[in-house]
DNA sequence: CACATCAGAGAGCGGTGCTCTCGTTCGATT
DNA sequence: AATCGAACGAGAGCACCGCTCTCTGATGTG
C-alpha cells in the first residue's frame, strides 16, 4: 500500500493529475492493473489520498513557516505566503490536485476537510495575533459579520466552541477570506499562465499582490 | 464547422472540459469520429476555438458591465466583477476552461492572448477613470513599477505607445494585478469548493472579497 | 464525359478505467 | 498437521478515448 502510494505521488509529480493512469502505476509496480483494485476500489480513490496527502503538505509549509517568522504578523503572512508559493512552483501538480479544477464528477469526501482547514487555522491565528497585538489597521469595507464565515470552520481550526462565537471572533475571522482568496488567487493565476506577457518579475509580482489584498484588511505589509 | 462548434459548445456545457470527447462531439452530429478530423487538426485544436470563445464572452460581459454601470468608478467595478462571477456559474466548465489547471501537456497559442487581454483593458480603465476623477485613494503598498507590468500588455490593451509607457500610467496598471488575482481567486475559491463548511453565503463572501482587495489598491466599494 | 477534389465511413492501433473469473499462496483454526 | 478460507495477483474482456489509415461515393469543373 505503501509501495503503491509512492508509486503514485511520482506519477502525479511528473505527469500531473489528469494523466494519472491507474495502469501506468500497476506497471511502475510490476503489477496487472487490476491487483491494484485489490488496495483501491477506483482512480478517483487514489487520487483522493493523494489529495489528502497534498493539503497536508501545504497546511505543514504555512505551519511551519508561520513558526519560523518574526514576530509581526503582517511579515509572517508575507513569509506564509512565500512558503505556500514556492511549495506550489515546487510541485505543481500537488497544488492544482487541491486548488484547480476539480476532477470531473469528483466529490472530496469529509475525510479532506480537515487537512484543508490547516491553512485556514494559519491565516485566522495571525489575524488574531495582530488584533491582540494591536497592528490590526480598520479593514477596508466593515460589515455585519453573522453567518458570513461557519462557527464549525473556526472551530475545526481549532479556536472556539462552535457554539460561542464571539461577534469580535466572527468579525476578524471573515477577513481571513481574503487573505486565503488573494493567496490561491496569486499562485494560480501565475501557475496557470494568465501573467503572460503581462508581468515580468512573478515573485515580485506576487510579494505586491500579497501585500495589496492584505492592506485591504489591515495589514500592513511592508516590502523592501 | 458552425455545427462542430455548437455541439463541441453543448458538450462541454454538459460536461466539462476534461471529458470532452471528439467521439461524443461525431456521435451527436451523426458522424464517423474520423469525419471531425477534416475539420479540426486534433482535440487540443477544437479546445483551443472554445477556449478563445470563453475569453471573449468572459471579455464582453465584463466590458458591457463596465459601460452599463453608474460612473463610480469603484462601484463599477463591484459590478464587473459580479458579472463575471454571474457568468462563471452560469457557465463553470468555460471558467475553468480559462481560468482552472490547464489541460494536460496543451500550450495556449498566440491566438488567445487578444482575446484574454480585454478582462485586464477594462480592468486598467477603472484604474484610470479613478486616477482621473481623483477618487483613487492611496494604494497599499507602493513599489517601483519599472519592469513589473509588460508595457506590451498595456499597449494591447489600448493604452499606450508600447515604448511610451509613463511612470504614472504604469504605477497605476500595477494595481491591476491585484484586482484581476481577487477576482479570479474568489470564483475559483468558490467554484472549485474551497469555501465548503467556510462560508455560508457566497454571494456575500465575494463582494466582501472584492471590496477588501480593492480598498487594498486605493478603491473605496461601500457595500449595502 | 473524364477527372480531381473533398466529405465522410470504417477498421485498426494503443491507450484508459473497471469488472469478472481463475489460480496461487499463505496463515489461522481445529 | 491437515484443512479451509481469505488475501493477492494475473489475464481476458468490455466500452470508451485520440488519432491514422484506406476506401467509397458524391460533387463540381474543364
Amino acid at each position: 500500500m505503501a509501495e503503491l502510494l509512492a508509486a503514485a505521488r511520482a506519477r502525479l509529480e511528473s505527469d500531473g493529475s489528469a494523466a494519472l493512469s491507474l495502469r501506468a502505476v500497476a506497471r511502475d509496480l510490476g503489477m496487472a492493473s487490476s491487483a491494484v483494485y485489490r488496495y483501491v476500489p477506483s482512480r478517483d480513490a487514489l487520487l483522493t489520498l493523494l489529495i489528502i496527502e497534498a493539503y497536508d503538505a501545504v497546511g505543514e509549509v504555512a505551519e511551519t513557516a508561520a513558526a519560523d517568522a518574526d514576530r509581526d504578523p503582517a511579515q509572517t503572512w508575507l513569509e506564509v505566503a512565500r512558503a505556500v508559493r514556492r511549495w506550489a512552483l515546487d510541485q505543481p501538480y500537488s497544488f492544482e490536485l487541491i486548488y484547480g479544477t476539480p476532477v470531473r464528477g469528483y466529490r472530496a469526501p469529509d475525510d479532506t476537510v480537515r487537512p484543508a482547514v490547516r491553512l485556514w487555522g494559519v491565516i485566522i491565528g495571525l489575524l488574531m495575533a495582530a488584533a491582540d497585538g494591536g497592528t490590526l489597521d480598520p479593514a477596508g469595507p466593515d460589515f455585519d459579520p453573522t453567518g458570513r464565515m461557519a462557527p464549525e470552520a473556526l472551530a475545526t481550526a481549532g479556536f472556539t466552541d462552535p457554539t460561542t462565537v464571539s461577534d469580535e471572533v466572527a468579525r476578524i475571522a471573515v477577513r481571513s477570506g481574503t487573505l486565503f482568496t488573494s493567496l490561491v488567487g496569486a499562485i494560480s493565476v501565475e501557475l496557470f499562465g494568465h501573467l503572460h506577457r503581462v508581468a515580468d518579475d512573478h515573485a515580485r509580482f506576487f510579494d505586491v499582490t500579497i501585500a495589496t489584498a492584505a492592506a485591504g484588511v489591515g495589514l500592513r505589509i511592508t516590502l523592501d
